[in-house]
DNA sequence: AATGTATTTTAGGTTAGACTAAATTATTTG
DNA sequence: CAAATAATTTAGTCTAACCTAAAATACATT
């Protein structure tokens, strides 16, 4: 009875995962935002999600959604392909960071197992993605991931950069011109109580930067 | 108006252009029976695509349809893109002739023009898919085939195997095993008036082989 | 030219996945 | 705690692309 898992369920799915990292329940509204789609739409997909066999949600009005152990393995196959697509089309096809995003997107969808595993074997079956992001593991499971945001740290506090937001190229495309990469070291010069903006020195970088929190959330770090 | 040309659509123009390639027009009943669909589908689908604006076909009733140039360029992109990626599976992931037809079929619809470009540049711009089909040009125009049916050889005559049909692994699997690869040379010992069996001989091969018009009338060669 | 057969088209129906507008239920705030 | 606001759900539609059954057309043969 096991049921086709068409792209849209796929997205729905690999949204949900994200939504639910920080431990939270997916609210409808949330999805809707991040699919762009109708919150109506959104309600009428999970109920069909919950009341599939087997179910790929936990589903209760009006209190969000959380994913199944069914519907988790099927989040993790379709983000370890978008991972793998990332760092693939870097290394393999001359892709910069900020570009790879929509193409994997778009393919982590199509592509067969088979792919999969020749992509991780021509990759040395990689931890990370090219932004830090960690990559499911052929079985199935997350590796932890023991970061924190950049936002959340303090005067004086020393920290190495993991991860960062991989869906917006200009914030990618600006990370890279003032060296904020994965395991790049940060030292935090001053935090600002008023705007929440830090002042922080970057390995290897003449010049001191200032950053906002929108771009501080989304930066992922190590103390 | 330009309107959009889905995965469903792609499809169709591409198996219209390959039964065009004789210089006939394309069945309904023909079409059906490639595209796996009913015919009465087909016809429906037919009376769209030349209906739109651009049109894409030219559509009689019972008289089979043929392509506008608009549908030709959509039809040769995605041929473009399937045997570029056919190539390119090959060569840089290992895959073997037979196995890489259903994953290029998948992958042919959803790959942009920038990894389009990307491929083509890593695999040199090539000529030829791993089968020795010919691929359309950047500009979409595709190469002049000037190669013929194996099947039409008579006795004594000899040809070089220029390609061979690209979506029965089993054939692929076969012709590897017994030699019969682009570029290799051939010669006709025999040709049977009654079955239309041919006996040939293959440059590096020991023994003689005799072969059906089923699999000669897929192999195309030059004299 | 008539008739049988094969092909093609019409008509009506289904499914997945979206939409909008209106109704309902929760949450926040004065 | 009631009213306002925000979030969610229901109900009814829409489109793309398929289906089947029946009708119509074309073709092939005597």
């Amino acid at each position: 009875m096991s049921e086709i898992i068409t792209q849209s369920i796929q997205d729905y799915l690999k949204h949900i995962y994200e939504l639910n990292e920080n431990g939270n329940t997916a609210s409808t509204n949330d999805l809707a935002a991040r699919l762009n789609i109708a919150p109506a739409s959104v309600t009428g997909m999970l109920q069909k999600l919950a009341s599939v066999s087997p179910a790929l949600v936990v589903y209760k009005k009006h209190q969000g959604v959380t994913l199944t152990r069914a519907g988790e393995k099927a989040a993790l196959e379709v983000i370890r392909h978008h991972r793998l697509l990332e760092l693939y089309l870097v290394k393999a096809l001359g892709y910069s960071w900020d570009e790879v995003h929509a193409e994997a997107d778009r393919l982590e969808h199509f592509i067969s197992e088979d792919f999969e595993a020749r992509v991780a074997e021509a990759l040395g079956h990689p931890e990370r993605d090219p932004h830090g992001e960690l990559i499911p593991t052929a079985d199935l499971t997350m590796p932890m991931d023991e970061s924190c945001p950049l936002a959340s740290l303090r005067t004086d506090e020393t920290a190495t950069v993991k991860r960062v937001s991989d869906d917006d190229p200009a914030l990618l495309r600006h990370l890279l011109e003032i060296g904020v990469l994965p395991e790049v070291k940060v030292i935090i010069e001053n935090y600002s109580e008023l705007d929440g903006n830090l002042t922080l020195h970057v390995e290897g970088q003449k010049s001191k930067i200032v950053l906002g929190t929108a771009i501080t959330k989304r930066i992922f770090v190590e103390k």
